[in-house]
DNA sequence: GGAATAGTGTCTCTAAGACATTATTTG
DNA sequence: CAAATAATGTCTTAGAGACACTATTCC
């Protein structure tokens, strides 16, 4: 499952079934593990058919990697209850990328048959059309949701939806987006600032979102903030 | 795989392979799902067969669970490296059992093929022989070792170490024998009882350690732990 | 009594949360 | 000019770490 922040909001990459079971619901994009590819491999290059986006595990890492383009992966969890998909037994590997906002999805080719889904409005109070996903990715997606928000807190991983140079207003925002809720702009500002390694200075500054021209930074090499950054609570 | 904690080192439980690849060599416990069961019903099933234990997930949990003896069962990882099996191609679901001290390991009632191997010797700084384990089980050990060890800083999963009662005391031991390292008993003490839901008192009293008797707990509710137990540094 | 463990209290310092204030752009 | 965003600074308070000290058992 594909993740990303729009707009303010957490969104998740669906594709319409064309075919039964569930034809007509949307579903998270998948495929089949090939004969002589390692699982990780096979999430990759399925993600890059769907979307076009390249995203792979570092070598030897088995289970997250960062790749060139800053998008995330890493495995999520595996499903296998007998009977969540009706014609016969599937256990399926679930891989979670984390990307900054694509341009358009394309699954396949066919424009129409995939979109951005905010995450609002599949579950939690938002929720006004009950729409439901084919088979248990619900469930996959809920599990997904909740690693990459608890995920942010302790490491580096929210640089993951952000261009390869971002301000710190504009980290901010992926924070507010993925935990829905408003932080303060100057202790936010300080602690990112102040945790060695999280954000490395690259020397310009834009203005692209109005007001005083911004510093950009890139993702500096920290994986574990420590001490982490703390969700606030209900 | 199953960890626990004897003599305030942390362990993992190892069965000898009787048969070609690995002839000899120590492995983590395994089998088969069979068709008509889940995934981590299979893990529970395998693992009664293998050690006598029930540790079963709570209904409708997918990731985790928590059964009555304090056995705590969740999914880890799945590896599918192509070559990683040399007969054929091979996916395995891992799963990590945290459980009490266990009288002893009998393996489908051959105790000289199961053994409790303290988790420095097979690596770190302790180890001495160099011994390993079969397929990509040092991998597998490494990464379900990581987990144990950071969940038990947000979480109070800590207690599924523990017996059904126990005292601060011994809670600490199970820290300090899963980090390696010494906790202050003092601070540890104001922490544990501090953090609301945690610890149960149990009404009664033991002196099972020598000294003065400690009170005994039950593990309270609380399955996250906000402001977590913050591991110390290197 | 001495050793061991349990439990409470006190002090310091880091860091989070709640603000004020200044700086620099666009409209 | 006002409005928006960026960046720095101050105050308060919660909580972790480093201790001293008392309590209660077994030997």
């Amino acid at each position: 499952m594909v993740l990303t922040v729009r707009d303010h909001e957490l969104c998740a990459l669906l594709v319409k079934r064309g075919e039964a079971p569930f034809k007509g619901y949307w579903a998270l994009p998948g495929g089949f593990v090939r004969p002589d590819e390692g699982l990780a491999e096979a999430a990759s290059r399925e993600l890059a058919e769907e979307t076009g986006l390249r995203a792979q595990t570092a070598p030897g890492q088995v289970l997250a990697g960062q790749n060139p383009f800053g998008a995330h992966l890493e495995q999520l969890a595996t499903y296998g209850h007998p009977q969540r998909d009706p014609r016969m037994r599937v256990v399926s590997v679930a891989y979670l990328v984390l990307a900054p906002d694509l341009p358009s999805p394309r699954a396949g080719g066919d424009a129409s048959s995939a979109r951005w889904a905010p995450v609002s409005e599949l579950f939690g109070e938002d929720r006004n059309d009950g729409e439901l996903l084919a088979f248990d990715h619900g469930q996959i997606l809920a599990d997904g949701v909740e690693r990459a928000r608890s995920k942010i807190e302790y490491s580096s991983l929210a640089t993951a939806f952000c261009p390869p140079e971002f301000t710190v207003g504009e980290l901010r925002r992926v924070y507010e987006a993925v935990w829905g809720v408003v932080l303060d702009p100057r202790n936010f500002h300080r602690k990112v600032t102040g945790t060695p390694g999280f954000l490395l200075p690259s020397g310009g500054t834009t203005t692209r979102q109005g007001g005083r021209p911004a510093q950009l930074f890139k993702a500096g090499g920290a994986t574990v903030l420590n001490p982490p950054m703390l969700r606030p609570e209900a």
